[in-house]
DNA sequence: ATGCTGACTATGT
DNA sequence: TACATAGCCAGCA
């Protein structure tokens, strides 16, 4: 196995995207960034998403559960097409994942820890917003 | 071979 | 808080 040529390499990186996104247990997400770093990728959150955009959904890649984290953008579902954005949202409420009205999810309450094992919630730290106005939706569950 | 784009992220204004 | 710019790596024209 080895002799790894450059391009089976790449296929590689694939793969690991890939499975590094299977290993993220149902209700949970995690960020482009978060993906490629344990795929190997310290700062190829861009890769992760090009791998995604390859892929095909005969994979089986649960795609949904990776969101992107930006700015103020935190938790925002990443992409263009409005069709795909909207199923995606769709199966993420579907499997317990709440979301805001512009989109925005949780990451500090849904962010999948991988050190953690799985059972481990993330942070319980809700993200402080000096007690603005901004959501005001209640949590219902 | 060169250059631009992109399902990203962090920083600055 | 929102918009704009820079940095990053890989794919595609």
């Amino acid at each position: 196995m080895a002799a790894s040529s450059d391009r089976d390499h790449l296929q590689q990186l694939f793969v690991a995207i890939k499975a590094v996104i299977r290993k993220v247990p149902r209700g949970r997400v995690v960020t482009y960034g978060q993906v490629a770093e344990l795929a190997g990728i310290p700062n190829g959150a861009r890769i992760a998403a090009a791998a995604l955009k390859t892929s095909v959904p005969g994979d089986r890649l649960p795609w949904q559960r990776v969101i992107g984290k930006a700015g103020a953008r935190r938790g925002r579902i990443a992409i263009h097409d409005p069709v795909g954005a909207a199923i995606q949202r769709n199966l993420l409420v579907e499997e317990g994942v709440e979301i805001g009205e512009t989109g925005l999810v949780d990451l500090g309450a849904y962010g999948w820890l991988p050190t953690a094992g799985s059972s481990r919630g993330a942070s319980p730290r809700r993200r402080p917003r000096s007690g603005s106005k901004r959501r005001a939706s209640s949590s219902r569950r």
